[in-house]
DNA sequence: TCTATATTCAAATAGTCGCTTGATTACTTT
DNA sequence: AAAGTAATCAAGCGACTATTTGAATATAGA
């Protein structure tokens, strides 16, 4: 028996690291590309010391990586199987949790036109040249990783790179994920502008685990 | 950003549910099938009033549920995304924990004979005969679910039962899963009584996840 | 109605966790 | 070497968690 409690209270280890809110939203950052502690700390809203705890924390349940380069510790998400477990959580809240299907519904809300986007369809209109498709997340993530075909162009700028945006094809944004909030602000902007734009629910983790072209930067 | 911090604190519920190894003790039976309060702290060697609390918070998570007939309250899974969650956690916990890797070690070498068995194909050997499927687990679990074709003969009573198996007939065994002795207790038993026989790493779960089929008990 | 029993509740204690503050470390730049 | 800075560490405090113990609740059967 005592092997097998053992057992338990290793995966409990994992159950206590994704046990605080604020270490989930570190990792959901983390899916997004490598950082740095400051950097994850102001996208969080944590001072600098207590994400630098949460991320010891995910680093010693092993969802984590940590390494240094220079004066700069920089975070990865150890594992793809983190992101699967990520998605397996996120789901399990989404079909079980009804205070999370509220929140989803204000999402649902916040990104106004909604899509039900058939992926690969909307993949070979953008090699068509058919359709724009817009990563509207800070560059370093888009540089990070980034759906095949997508044009950066950061929500803080878009209004700077209108100009880059023929009004004739039609636009979808896309951003961290179905809980982010920067394409609907971007589909909201755009539209108001004339475009005919639409979000994307997904972002570059949940493209690349359906087996599309996501495209990495390549170690440095 | 108060919508966000929001549903990661809705995420880490879950978190928090699975952050405690009797508790995820408690769902791993309970993943077995439907089971009472009292049988459930009997199996995982807690005291009932211990066993009770550590339900009410898994069942505020959300992740089980509980009906009460007459005195008796039986817990069940809630759903089978609690499922695939557990699964996603096993299997990260696998691939990111050497304590893991280790504890797994020493359960394969408990197996004894361990198998990499087609499993499809076992299944087709059991229909033609060419195999004894059995089930090792308490009569209970059998009924709340089993493998087709498989014969219900718990651990505890197998000696008694040798003259049902015939010793020409090749013998599978399986037990809740891949961390559970049962199975490769039996195979030892059997191999000592000069049978061949093997312990399947998987439980009825893993069965089930992969399509494959399952007799589940009729709702009572 | 009275007794027996499955389960939950309540209270108490010891231990753990989360956040803040202020120091410390380690590396870069000058 | 000295100054500057990214990150970690250490200590402290309040809040929460786990377990035990004993009482309370609710249902079944006599």
């Amino acid at each position: 028996m005592s092997l097998e409690s053992d057992l338990y209270e290793q995966f409990a280890r994992i159950g206590r690291a994704v046990a605080s809110g604020p270490r989930l939203a570190l990792l959901d950052l983390l899916r997004q590309g490598p950082r740095t502690v400051e950097s994850l700390a102001k996208e969080a809203g944590l001072t600098l010391a207590n994400a630098s705890q949460h991320l010891k924390v995910l680093r010693q349940a092993r969802l984590v990586e940590a390494d240094k380069r220079g004066v700069f510790v920089t975070y990865r998400v150890a594992d793809s199987s983190v992101d699967s477990f990520y998605s397996a959580l996120r789901g399990l809240a989404e079909t079980r949790l009804a205070e999370v299907q509220q929140i989803a519904r204000a999402f649902v809300e916040k990104r106004g036109s909604f899509e039900a986007v058939d992926k690969q369809r909307l993949l070979e209109r953008v090699r068509a040249g058919e359709v724009t498709l817009l990563d509207v997340r800070p560059a370093q993530e888009y540089r990070a990783a980034h759906i095949e075909g997508a044009m950066s162009v950061p929500l803080s700028e878009l209004e700077k790179h209108l100009g880059r945006l023929p009004k004739a094809r039609e636009v979808v944004a896309y951003c961290r994920g179905p809980y982010c909030v920067l394409a609907p602000q971007a589909v909201t902007l755009l539209q108001a502008r004339g475009y005919r734009a639409f979000a994307l629910g997904d972002g570059v983790a949940e493209w690349r685990a359906r087996g599309l072209p996501v495209v990495a930067e390549s170690a440095p």
